[in-house]
DNA sequence: AGTCTGCATTGATGTATGTTAAGAAAAACT
DNA sequence: AGTTTTTCTTAACATACATCAATGCAGACT
């Protein structure tokens, strides 16, 4: 077994009870995969059924509009999944890209990974069902914040919820996942910290 | 069994091959509810482990900002699933008022139905996997037009989606699904009228 | 060390959408 | 049928954020 396995085995014996045996029985189905910084993964109209778990760097899934911008749809660190939904489920291409921000290796499971892998390990469905519909919950969140919250209110939430992404991605990128311009974000800063300051 | 449960059976059969026996195993897990027009059935703040399944009627999903605005997450008609993540799988309070928007029929189901069920059929795993997977591919769409569309795309994108609620629901609340305001959505619809009538 | 390239900041100006307020139209209620 | 309530429209005005353009800065590359 492929040692760079470990920490994807971490993970999913911290999220639910897999022996070491178990997972060796199902990690024949994995592989691992490195990208280089900036390296595309796929592109829009790609059909791609595979899911991605990042061990370490970070993935990002983004569209480009008919202006030319791009707008952040996921960032994917460590321990996040991120898959592209339309070939998952349908076979159908892309409406995003995705590509490494930074220099990253995945655990690659192809679609019917988490069915095959229930078969010897049935418990591995809490674990899909688990990390579906935290996703859907973590997205509801989102759109609540993009229907409602000001630019101001949205970066403050951005970086209590990522505290670790505010360092390591690009201002424009966290503008971009925001929904506003880079110079918005960075007027948005000037005025928070006048306000700090005034505190 | 109810007989309302009937168009229920027929949704699982279309999606999963389900036999009628095999559903009359799964069905005494299910229950059928009705709820008035302008109905609470879920507060900010409760904690419900429900999964609802509308039959007949329409539901919405919705928060209240601090200004008292309200913002629309999610409509449910017929055929669509309506639950409250944070409950399902953490016990934890909603975020998220639900309410009928008219009078509903609905499945209630319990939140571990979905492993009860597999039990007995296991092919329910996958019906489950597909409408999370989905719900996913669906609400990433949704971010993708937030972030990127005026609120005149946002409007037409809408109308083709669901020229059904385009209908049935008030202006107000496309509005607020839309994110923006029933003024700003009245202006968007005369500009449209009058491209239309140029062409 | 010097040149590039990408990123962040700032200012002047523009615009889409919000706000407020009023009236019209439609729907709900008695 | 008439009254009340909700929804929709319109207009004048306000504002948050976008756009455009210039400058500074820092890391990458030679």
């Amino acid at each position: 077994m492929d040692a760079l396995l470990e920490p994807f085995k971490i993970y999913l014996q911290h999220k639910v009870s897999i022996t070491d045996e178990q997972f060796y029985l199902i990690s024949d189905h994995l592989k691992v995969k490195s990208f280089e910084k900036n390296e595309m993964i796929i592109m829009k109209g790609d059909i791609s059924s595979r899911g991605y778990f990042v061990l370490s760097g970070l993935l990002r899934s983004y569209s480009i509009d008919n202006k030319g911008k791009t707008h952040i749809i996921q960032f994917a660190p460590e321990q996040w999944w991120l898959s592209e939904r339309n070939g998952m489920l349908f076979n159908e291409p892309s409406d995003f890209f995705i590509d490494a921000i930074e220099a990253t290796k995945v655990v690659i499971v192809h679609k019917d990974f988490m069915n095959e892998a229930a078969i010897h390990v049935p418990c591995i469905n809490d674990l899909n069902n688990n990390m579906l519909n935290n996703s859907i919950r973590f997205m509801q969140k989102r759109i609540n914040m993009l229907l409602s919250a000001t630019a101001e209110e949205r970066y403050l939430n951005f970086i209590t919820l990522y505290p670790n992404l505010t360092l390591r991605v690009p201002q424009w990128m966290i503008a971009s996942y925001l929904g506003i311009t880079p110079e918005s974000l960075s007027r948005v800063r000037k005025d928070l910290a006048h306000k700090q300051f005034r505190t």
